[in-house]
DNA sequence: GTCTATAGGTAGATAGAC
DNA sequence: GTCTATCTACCTATAGAC
């Protein structure tokens, strides 16, 4: 006795566990059939939903950006207002901890960064445009505390990316925010 | 008209190539045949030399860490005296500098430790026991300057690792050791 | 919307000739 | 030591039944 699923949830589901084969195995790695039985359907099945396995992974994606834009978006306002040291401070702590809660989006967007350094690698364009943006972003966040934002920025997206990578080697087995705030306050000025 | 090897000038040259295949492809998505290729062979004709996939994936690892004992060794040494602030920043700078110029090993290791955080991955207990090497060795290169070593010791292998990996998502564009530099003299009281 | 069946390709590994 | 040939297994994707 099997629940029906109507598509949209069907899809729903199907990402979800996406994020979790993926972010265990990489896109090369990991097989339609192993997703589809983890969704206790076939291959066939899956396919029908996401014409293709690239076509998944780039849906994977977008659907995580659709999830995150409120989020992000209240964090970074587009008419960026100048920040104390203290706002800024609370900023980044809060983008962690917002991340401390999502570990397999965590290890996701670790695996495929990585796996998308080479060129032909189908999220290599997604992740040269993402990355770009966030150094943007944070850029401005520091636009008022340095004359060198851009090379701050790419020291504490560094340290940020490096720490919660650590966190996930290590099992989880320190406090990821706490220890991102020291980090933190050291890091900037 | 081949050029004739011995046993280890091929054994070399075979690793040597594997560390950019794995390095771009990742354990899991480069393929012995591919590997082969690259090296003017068969599939076959390189499996006589290394057993099996996974035999080559550990003899690459201890390849590597052969070639590296005469240099780690001598920025750690055994009897570990006492450091200054400044002494510690120079070791760090000489670490990073070192993997500057290698810049197809810092893509190995950072690969592998994403593939790797799998359990059933074949280097999974390697980089597992690799990282709490490394981390207590950054441990008791801090006792002298904090009362909380193993916590700076995360931080600053994070930040390191994290500074690496940007510099090879933006194509080498920034000057490593002079951004690590700044990172450590920020990091380090 | 999900299935079975299958096409068509590539993988790792082995056997045996040279 | 390297080759060709081959085995077995798995992969993505498609076609068509239900």
């Amino acid at each position: 006795m099997r629940t029906r699923m109507n598509r949209e949830d069907r899809r729903a589901a199907i990402l979800d566990t996406a994020i979790a084969v993926i972010g265990e195995r990489g896109f090369r790695g990991f097989s339609i059939r192993d997703l589809a039985m983890r969704c206790a359907m076939t291959d066939a099945g899956l396919l029908h939903h996401f014409g293709s396995k690239t076509d998944l992974l780039l849906a994977v994606l977008d659907h995580r950006d659709a999830q995150d834009e409120h989020a992000i978006a209240a964090l970074f306002p587009a008419d960026a207002p100048p920040r104390t040291r203290a706002e800024v401070l609370r900023v980044l702590s809060a983008l962690v901890a917002r991340n401390a809660e999502r570990p397999e989006l965590v290890r996701l967007y670790a695996m495929l960064r990585v796996e998308a350094l080479a060129a032909d690698h189908p999220a290599h364009r997604y992740f040269v445009t993402r990355d770009r943006l966030a150094r943007r972003r944070f850029a401005e966040l520091f636009g008022a505390l340095t004359d060198t934002p851009e090379n701050l920025a790419r020291q504490v997206l560094a340290a940020m990316d490096g720490l919660e990578l650590q966190w996930l080697l290590e099992d989880r087995a320190f406090d990821l925010v706490a220890t991102w705030n020291e980090t933190a306050d050291r890091l900037i000025a």
